[in-house]
DNA sequence: GAGCATTTGTGCGTATGTATG
DNA sequence: ACATACATACGCACAAATGCT
């Protein structure tokens, strides 16, 4: 038993056979390396052949297990590359004068956005009624991508009646600050009014575009901003990677 | 070609070695059909091996594709039953005076609660800082899952400091709502000061106390309560089941 | 309760595709 | 071009949960 590396802590001793499956035995001693700091934040962990060699399983068992621990948040599987141990996450404060930029600088991190597509659609039922035209209208629909330090945060879909705000598209394509865009509409100020959260997986266009797994989750938020006056400015659906924010609400 | 079923809406026209994943393009065949209608919600979605036929790739494959659906959360999958269509969803409101029962029964539902465990345990240190309290000092610690008609909803973990609220234990025996033990502790009310909300999949024990799929996420909340005083009472670490709960937060 | 069929879950072996460096 | 490492897919076998007889 020759140490031939830093990956040793458990040759093999995996219970075939005694109700718990060889994956998820797996899974709980790669997660005990990385509590127990054997594998630190950022690090590479060894290959999935190397890992089916240590607990002497097929490279599927070794896969399943990593997939679980992806998912729960603690490793990042990368095609081609490796597997690395997941990193630190960054705090998103939800309230009711809710602006990214604000609250990215506030983590002292550089926010940055870029607009994906911007579209003018007819508004279906549930839209035309949370914004408050009849349904069929115009809407303008602007797809964004908002990063912090460079890495993908949360992808917003914005839903603006046309008949307010038609001048967004070509205000955007000259800055992508929705809030600026907004007040030379003459909209200076809004509040979000309602937050709905929830949490999936996310679809694989959503994947890519937050650089994420598809095993990881994104929060995703619906909110309905007003202006001073109370009307709805805005119905926002906005998807979150998991991974990298944390909501944070204050009362 | 002799129908024999309601499942045949696309007997087998996958594109394969064309970049697209087959099991992605069966997810995305089996999406449509639910999002069209085919499959209603609660209903028994045909077993992996019909499907594997109808498709004609391997079971796995088959497999694969669902599992995606059900971290997506449209469908649930019980071994030895089969796959069924996913259901409605509960609200479920934060804000300063959150409570489970009222906010269950906002929703006409019948909110439920269950201790699993109470013990003492010293505070490690940012549970202490949290607290206000010495590290080391003694934390009753409390766990209970929180029904709304019956079906499990949110696990929480619930952290008093000993020396305040030492008889909890006896009280949360007679009565498992936290609201009345705390108001017989001498706080009759108390208020949520700040929540952090994250996603990630599951423990197995969270997927088997929120009876849910382990590929399906939980919502992760920390809050922190206060006394009117703007004491520290307890701090709660909460796991909803995404599937059956979407947060609301109100500005 | 025992036995059995059905259905999902786990695991192996193998082959090939695709991204990275 | 090449080696490495993760991704997809097939086929087979058996385990475990469920529901029915």
């Amino acid at each position: 038993m020759t140490a031939d590396g830093p990956h040793q802590l458990t040759p093999a001793s995996l219970a075939r056979r005694q109700g718990v499956a060889l994956w998820r035995q797996i899974q709980q001693a790669i997660e005990a390396e990385i509590a127990g700091g054997s594998h630190k934040p950022g690090a590479r962990l060894p290959t999935e052949a190397e890992l089916s060699a240590r607990f002497a399983v097929n490279r599927h068992t070794v896969r399943r297990a990593m997939e679980e621990l992806e998912g729960r948040g603690l490793v990042r599987i990368e095609q081609g590359r490796g597997s690395f141990v997941a990193e630190d996450v960054v705090d998103y404060r939800l309230g009711p004068r809710t602006r990214f930029s604000e609250n990215i600088r506030r983590q002292n991190r550089e926010p940055n956005g870029r607009i994906l597509r911007v579209a003018e659609v007819p508004a279906e039922a549930g839209l035309a009624e949370a914004l408050g035209i009849r349904r069929g209208r115009a809407v303008i629909l602007v797809e964004r991508l908002a990063l912090a330090d460079g890495r993908p945060v949360v992808v917003g879909t914005h839903h603006f009646p046309a008949a307010r705000f038609g001048q967004l598209p070509e205000l955007l394509a000259q800055d992508p600050s929705i809030t600026a865009a907004l007040a030379a509409c003459g909209v200076p100020d809004y509040r979000r009014k309602v937050t709905r959260i929830t949490a999936r997986l996310p679809t694989p266009e959503e994947a890519e575009l937050l650089q994420q797994s598809r095993s990881r989750p994104v929060l995703v938020t619906e909110a309905v901003n007003t202006d001073p006056a109370g009307v709805v400015v805005d119905v926002t659906h906005a998807r979150y990677a998991a991974g990298r924010v944390q909501l944070v609400v204050e009362s």
